[in-house]
DNA sequence: AATTACGTCAACCGCTACTAT
DNA sequence: GATAGTAGCGGTTGACGTAAT
């Protein structure tokens, strides 16, 4: 035999929570302190599942939450955390003093995560999403990445066997010389199993810059602006920032921000911060600079 | 002004690990 | 040791507010 049942739910409510059951749980707990949620709700008067109470409080009633918008520093803390953590939302909201896992959360969801997607980031990996990059599209309206040297240059940052399929798509003679190629490079491609960066990877530490060069037809045929595709996982020393180590001791809120994002960005300033100037950090944490007007990546969201 | 689409977030649901019986 | 309850977590939902048409 175990414990008895701790509520009856049937006579449960269920829903948002009024002014007076706020009442009622906060003098309550301020009376005799959290905990003991089972038998909290009949002390307290409240016809609410003890579940329900403990929920109400660490994520509402609490007095040191923290309400309001996401501080610049506190996103940063939250991005940096995710990309060692992932989705341990408590173990996220633990070094953020006033936040709640259930706040994060939704804010991650919301905000960060649609963020990064729109950078071409993905959220889970926080790596480039290149892998996912529609190369059918761009290979057929960009006639001069026939140009195998120039794919090569993108195979070192992408998914080889996307790139695979993608000079498929154009000609299966290209096919073949970038098979001949990969076997004469196979040293540099064999530890390309994964297809993203992972920023977690020991490799991470070292400065990791595939640059095209500003002549190569692979980029000019779709930027004008910006002249390089650009992978640098280390700018801005994020091998301290993102470090297991580092990140779980320097946390909460320790972290400077960094110097660029003192620009002087125009737009909804919100916290100090504009949303390009989060925007434009976030490209720090993981540089992976997107032409503008390059909209191929909004296909995958 | 009305309607529709979208964004936000509090609250619920289901699961797991731990604990009491 | 087996069983059942508790606490806590992450994922999901739905109500509400706002923006767009």
């Amino acid at each position: 035999m175990g414990r008895s049942p701790c509520c009856d739910k049937n006579t449960l409510k269920k829903g948002p929570w009024t002014p007076e059951e706020d009442a009622k749980l906060t003098h309550h707990i301020q009376m005799h302190g959290p905990g003991n949620w089972r038998t909290l709700p009949k002390i307290a008067g409240l016809e609410r599942c003890g579940k329900s109470c403990r929920l109400r409080w660490t994520n509402y009633l609490r007095p040191d939450i923290k309400r309001g918008r996401f501080s610049f520093e506190e996103e940063e803390t939250i991005i940096q955390l995710h990309s060692v953590l992932g989705n341990k939302w408590s173990a996220i909201a633990a070094r953020l003093p006033g936040r709640t896992d259930n706040e994060i959360k939704n804010y991650w969801n919301t905000h960060i995560r649609k963020r990064l997607l729109r950078m071409g980031i993905d959220p889970v990996t926080h790596a480039p999403r290149l892998d996912l990059l529609d190369l059918s599209s761009l290979l057929v309206n960009s006639p001069q990445l026939n140009n195998l040297s120039n794919l090569i240059c993108l195979q070192t940052i992408m998914n080889p066997e996307a790139l695979r399929v993608a000079l498929t798509l154009i000609s299966p003679q290209n096919e073949n010389q970038l098979l001949n190629y990969q076997n004469q490079h196979q040293h540099q491609f064999q530890n390309q199993a994964p297809s993203v960066i992972q920023p977690n990877q020991s490799s991470f530490d070292n400065i990791i810059t595939q640059q095209i060069p500003s002549n190569n037809p692979t980029t000019s045929s779709f930027n004008n602006q910006s002249q390089s595709l650009q992978v640098d996982l280390s700018s801005s020393s994020p091998s301290e920032n993102f470090g297991f180590d580092s990140v779980l001791s320097s946390t909460p809120l320790s972290s400077p921000a960094p110097p660029n994002t003192t620009s002087s960005a125009v737009g909804l300033t919100i916290n100090g911060t504009t949303e390009d100037e989060r925007e434009s950090f976030c490209s720090n944490l993981l540089r992976f600079e997107i032409p503008e007007g390059f909209d191929y990546f909004d296909d995958f969201m």
